[in-house]
DNA sequence: CTCATAAATGAGATTTATCTCAAATTATGG
DNA sequence: CCATAATTTGAGATAAATCTCATTTATGAG
């Protein structure tokens, strides 16, 4: 577990967005410590508790310094939740793109997203503080699954109603994972279950889900 | 709609406190008119956002009035949420007593939950402002819970690992088709492929979830 | 009816944010 | 190295909200 892939993964995560700004200007560099600012205080405090003196402070800035680079609280908090989730989503998307079956996609994608969060605390705060305010991006996050779901039918292998319903209620029940293990410890086999109970949703039988589970492990 | 049950609900709901004052003193008196602003503040901008000036406005009392019952925002707040929460309970439990099946429980009380929230928002909003932001309470309204998965199991019809965890995550979904079911409005198929999704958790098929939930419908 | 006690009142002290802006500082191109 | 533009600064205006308290109003026992 703590090969280069996670150091170098903390890393981006604690300069998120400055690390992109190596050759720019002035502008570009401030406004990306302001970013990483608001990543690190939504991790300590919470997206709703995230004040803009926190993140001017957590930046080294003056509280001034905020309103050259954004119009309000909404819109950074807005900028840092849509770019945690799409760098999130290429990472998925990566760990995927070689796998067939709809299980295996599904199991190995949900591993992976709460592993991420897990792994890097920045990144599950803003991810849970996200889906939970901002229901666009709550939907954008699901995408993912969306079309794994629709797979799984086609394969014959998913029995379900595939609604936004549905993907909200698998979406929530990753929440609660994400969060009870932010809160009494990483813990895998609560991923697993998590995995297995997200199966069972989708009409599997409890030993079906358990192989699927298992075998996606294996593999990664 | 307007049948007497619902007229009935509604009148509950608008005077859940001052219904039991007839015959006390006047301090009890204006402590119920607060608890019950409070619960139409919370149904109105859920409790997040519940003010205690709104809360003395809709009491048709003086602001500082509330300080004379109740020690600060959060004590009125975990009062009206207990409350409520207790007599869902109750309401619950009367309608599901004489269920000896632990599906047929189970789906009983999960129906009759959500049934309850939807059809008095106000009892909606406090519960679910109460399961996000007291775990005390969400863990009380779980309780319910926790014995009738007991029971299926010892009965053979569940295939779970019951843990709080579990727990949580079905109290999630639940949450969410109130919540999906009070903005977007009422949908019975929603609240029945919740009742499915649970018992599809607890390791039933497909197939045996629906018959499960149709059946506990006819029944009631 | 009278008086002592209980309760309600609402103005304002306090706190805690967000957001503005004139002045100071720093960068840039000629 | 200067002039100008871009950026930063932080004090304070503005805006809620909570909570306090001296005063007013209502209650009910004798």
């Amino acid at each position: 577990m703590g090969g280069g892939k996670t150091r170098r993964a903390q890393m981006k995560a604690q300069h998120h967005f400055q690390a992109d700004t190596k050759g720019l200007g002035k502008r570009a560099r401030t406004r990306a410590a302001l970013l990483d600012g608001a990543i690190s205080v939504i991790a300590e405090k919470g997206i709703a508790d995230a004040k803009i003196t926190d993140i001017t402070d957590q930046a080294g800035l003056a509280n001034g310094t905020f309103y050259n680079h954004f119009a309000d609280r909404e819109q950074i908090l807005r900028e840092v939740a849509y770019s945690v989730a799409e760098e999130v989503g290429r990472e998925i998307d990566a760990s995927i793109s070689a796998l067939k079956e709809a299980p295996a996609r599904v199991v190995t994608a949900t591993w992976r997203f709460i592993s991420l969060a897990l792994e890097e605390p920045e990144w599950g705060s803003v991810l849970i503080g996200a889906v939970e305010h901002m229901p666009a991006i709550r939907k954008d996050v699901l995408q993912y699954l969306r079309s794994d779901l629709e797979k799984g039918i086609v394969q014959g292998v998913f029995d379900i109603n595939l609604t936004p319903f549905l993907l909200d209620q698998i979406g929530a029940m990753v929440v609660v994972s994400i969060r009870t293990q932010m809160e009494f410890g990483v813990d895998p086999g609560k991923t697993a279950e998590t995995c297995e109970n997200i199966l069972r949703l989708c009409g599997q039988t409890p030993s079906a889900a358990r192989r699927a589970v298992a075998k996606a492990l294996k593999s990664a």
